[in-house]
DNA sequence: CTAAACCTTTAAGTATAGTCCAAGGTCAAG
DNA sequence: CTTGACCTTGGACTATACTTAAAGGTTTAG
């Protein structure tokens, strides 16, 4: 059950180039060329580039997704080497969501002192915030 | 109160070719040249700079910040106006972090599933996930 | 056998937000 | 007057994840 690049594309829903990229960055290679220069994949890569594809949706980038490939290809892993990568990755996008928290409340909180409507720009407390002197110097 | 570049870029912190970024962005215009080219910034310019750090640092993007900037200089703007794009970025950053919520759940989820130390990567429940049938198909 | 569908390559473009470099001009201090 | 600090420009490079284009070769269906 061999597929050219087309098919391999098409079953898992990513645009042909999107698959020649993933070569190019080495996550995923053709089984073998024909003589006149197709890639041809198996179905395994077809797991692969699912595996890719869920992977990103899950917040991975393509060189963690590299990096978990090229893991489970070493003997002697097992799965607590996975699931630290998890965590890892669990981590990352805690701190990416408590960054994000912190910002919207500054934002909220500032947005609680603007006077609102008819008020000019000079009493908001949003540009004031963004105009005020830099502390840094 | 006339500053160079350099200057400028000193009084807030950021870099030299940063500033020139922003100026083809049209973010900031210096107030003139030298005969020689120089760039020559106002006190404002040190304000405005300031503004974009600020609410970079908020979370805007140049463009956003570039749309409060030309919205402070319209006539008939108010702080209602300020205020409905701050509360637009709350919104867009909350769903951001729905987003990451969601994903860090369901990858919590996976590595709950996960038997660790001495398994085979065939039965962890994160691997399997990701090769999973696809069921766009 | 031809036309459509599919494949190949290299290269450049998209978006975001800068950073860095080279070659050369300008300005202030000593 | 020279040296060093500062400025100019255009263009290339970074990271991330693709997408698009151009020009041409291959395969398959009718």
């Amino acid at each position: 059950m061999n597929l050219t690049i087309g098919k391999l594309a098409k079953s898992c829903n990513v645009n042909i180039d999107t698959v020649r990229y993933y070569e190019r960055k080495g996550l995923l290679l053709p089984l073998r060329r024909t003589e006149s220069g197709y890639r041809i994949y198996s179905i395994d890569s077809v797991k692969r580039l699912s595996f890719i594809r869920k992977a990103q949706s899950l917040g991975f980038t393509l060189e963690e997704i590299r990096e978990l490939l090229n893991l489970s290809e070493l003997p002697n892993v097992d799965c607590s080497d996975i699931r630290n990568r998890a965590k890892e990755k669990i981590r990352k996008i805690e701190k990416n969501i408590a960054d994000l928290i912190a910002i919207k409340n500054a934002l909220s909180e500032l947005s609680k002192y603007c006077p609102g409507k008819g008020k000019p720009l000079s009493e908001c407390s949003i540009f004031k915030h963004f105009y005020e002197e830099n502390k840094l110097n």
